[in-house]
DNA sequence: GTCTATACGAGGATAGAC
DNA sequence: GTCTATCCTCGTATAGAC
């Protein structure tokens, strides 16, 4: 209880017999735990006690560590998905629209950057085969239509819309993926801080401006 | 020993009391499964049914899961240390060095297209602390030199070198790791085709020199 | 050097009290 | 809803014959 109170307080949660509550705390350390090791080598041990509830509630709500992961990974990706389809973007130049698209991809994942890692394990690990299910594919569908429409109207260079499309998700998201290697190369600076996120989201976004324009 | 006949034939090895080549068998079926899962989720019993050798030889050579583990860290990597360092670029212009720099990168990847999920796993699951010691920290290093004197000579825009470096990175070598994600895109084409992949190299290339140039 | 058989610990999942 | 205690499978690692 001691254990269970510290998580609580440091999540901003109270009741002590909450359903709601206890979901959002176990969600909350699955998604740490997913994010550094994946689906088969994350511990459902270490989730509870990064929780402070028992073990068993896992299970209680979620049915298995497979349920869990499933939850985890739609909880995860909805917020970006609901963004990017938000964006209106069809009424913009081709440039103005991947500027918006590309401010609203750093956004999300400098608020939450743990969410690369996750979709990097479900891509490695289990070969898409949830991230299939949750139709996140939409995001890459839409950043492949802005550099059609780009290359069409001539406002960018002759590209190939697949494959830029994911070069340029590589030049957003690895970052928050290497980070684990990266932050031994020496250099004094924190990758989380908010100076760090900011900077790579401008760097990113002008390398890529840049690299699809058309001389 | 039908089995262990199959494997040897597919990696072109014959003798069947042969030290080297047992051991070349378990290090590459051990990078497949490390590639795929990391040192955590991979399984021994997985490694020793793709060589066809008993599960126990990988303890006869190695000692454990770990010293497996770091023996396909080293020998993954020491290829394209090996070409990076060999690439003499200081002679070269910040642009041609940066394209020879990128062409040497992409095709090692190229044709060891584990190597970047190895990479990654080593990254997100371990913090790098294996990586850390294989110092193969001076491919990066390489490619901040790079820029900081394509920025200094004035042939690169304003840029910051070490998150250009990271971005550029991404640009290369997402491709290998979003892949299993990326397969589930509609579109009919195998990602690790000759055609392809030759195809990921100049798409990133042009990417990126039109991105650092200086307009 | 290679195999088979097995010890042993870790970790996923459940039972049942409160 | 939550906890403690327990079951049992899976997977690492070793022993010992050939």
């Amino acid at each position: 209880m001691a254990r269970r109170a510290k998580a609580e307080k440091s999540l901003n949660v109270k009741q002590v017999r909450d359903a709601e509550a206890t979901q959002a705390l176990i969600l909350a350390a699955a998604q740490e735990e997913f994010a550094q090791h994946g689906l088969t080598a994350a511990r459902t041990e270490a989730i509870a006690a990064k929780t402070g509830v028992a073990k068993s509630m896992i299970y209680y709500y979620f049915k298995d560590k497979e349920g869990l992961y499933q939850a985890v990974l739609e909880r995860s990706h909805s917020n970006l998905l609901q963004t990017t389809l938000q964006l209106d973007l069809a009424h913009l130049s081709p440039e103005a629209a991947l500027e918006k698209f590309l401010t609203a991809l750093l956004n999300c994942v400098s608020h939450n950057p743990k969410l690369p890692m996750i979709m990097f394990h479900e891509a490695v690990q289990n070969q898409g085969q949830y991230y299939k299910r949750s139709s996140s594919l939409s995001i890459d569908r839409t950043l492949v239509e802005i550099l059609e429409r780009g290359t069409a109207t001539g406002a960018f260079r002759q590209l190939d819309p697949f494959q830029s499309a994911i070069n340029i998700m590589g030049t957003c998201l690895f970052y928050f993926i290497g980070m684990g290697n990266i932050k031994h190369y020496p250099q004094g600076k924190r990758l989380l801080s908010k100076a760090m996120l900011e900077q790579h989201s401008q760097e990113a976004i002008a390398l890529i401006l840049a690299g699809v324009r058309k001389v």
